[in-house]
DNA sequence: GTCTATATTGGGATAGAC
DNA sequence: GTCTATCCCAATATAGAC
């Protein structure tokens, strides 16, 4: 157990700092709208000083999403593994909606961001991709063997399905018409999702 | 009837021809990847040329949107009206699905886009949007009365979500995984939008 | 490791010839 | 109404002083 410095706590923090504003702004105009004096000016810095933390725009934004992952991570490890694994599903998505509304949850896969090839190229990030979807899957299966999810839908559309329901913009649509709060579009996307459109005449 | 001179006819097709491969680039690349230059070359002319037809890039991406509106309407249009209207919606949203396959059909809502304020202070895109948003609103609150929508989700969650489904990035993650055909693509995104995630034991 | 000042490039828009 | 050549600004990135 070998004491961490002071100035390395301090550095840490202002890196966080920076990243959580980095997040906010990726979720609020997006990674090409984003310019670096945006983030400076965030966090009270100037665009050099920036540069001497992190080396580029893109190792910015891709900082920022590791740190987004690795809170989805212990998101994931909150889930009380007694809860039933649809449970978990839901809460995830719950979790993961209200980091939307909050602002801080920038949106992943935005296919044509020129972030996306950086992104897959960068390791840190896919390991933590691939650590939380390895999570799903299992969640997933366990759900569909006990038939709490559809099994005739392949694992992997409905964890596809989850990812992009994280960014949906229904969200920012039902919280702009402004009639309803903020648990109540949460609720409604969550019934969407999980129930669809067709009326349930179970349950 | 006057007779439509041949050079506005060669004018219009130019035009057409213009907008529809602004809207593949918008598709692909989005709206501030996607230069000038690139719907120039796409078009086989010069950037200058392109400013003769249109003032700005903004204008060229809000007629190409406009244009697609159109379509949309037609296709609303083109439903019979004896088609139950839950069937009519899931056709509507089968043929945006199949556009965006195909890539002709840019993600709309796209709320970070520098291009979203020009809209909403487009009459012509307001006007289009405002027709399409009517007639479905029509159908999906017939839909409800007949119990072949849910209704205790409002009307116009419902709308929105259509919409939403029209840019879903699932769409594509599933195409990029190779492992499904494009019908089948679209069959498993109608599937989870309108059935949801859970198991139906009901039909 | 923060700043002021600057290099450089990409891309929207235009001038002016034909 | 198409082109070549150019303007100009915004934004990424860096030099160099303190």
């Amino acid at each position: 157990m070998s004491a961490v410095p002071l100035k390395d706590q301090i550095h840490k923090l202002r890196e966080d700092a920076i990243l959580q504003a980095v997040n906010e702004l990726l979720a609020r105009k997006g990674y090409d709208a984003m310019t670096v004096d945006d983030i400076a000016a965030a966090v009270g810095l100037t665009k050099p000083s920036l540069y001497k933390h992190f080396p580029s725009k893109e190792a910015l934004a891709a900082a920022a999403l590791v740190r987004l992952l690795d809170q989805t991570l212990a998101a994931t490890a909150a889930q009380p593994a007694e809860r039933p694994p649809v449970q978990r599903l839901r809460e995830l998505l719950r979790w993961a909606l209200a980091q939307h509304l909050r602002g801080t949850m920038p949106l992943l896969p935005s296919t044509r961001s020129g972030l996306r090839d950086a992104l897959l190229k960068n390791g840190a990030y896919m390991d933590r991709l691939q650590a939380v979807s390895a999570t799903l899957m299992d969640w997933i299966e366990a759900a569909q063997a006990n038939g709490s999810l559809s099994d005739t839908l392949p694992a992997e559309v409905i964890l596809y399905t989850l990812y992009a329901r994280t960014c949906d913009p229904v969200l920012e649509f039902l919280q702009a018409s402004g009639q309803y709060s903020d648990t109540q579009v949460i609720e409604l996307v969550l019934a969407t999702c999980f129930d669809g459109l067709r009326p349930r005449t179970d349950d």
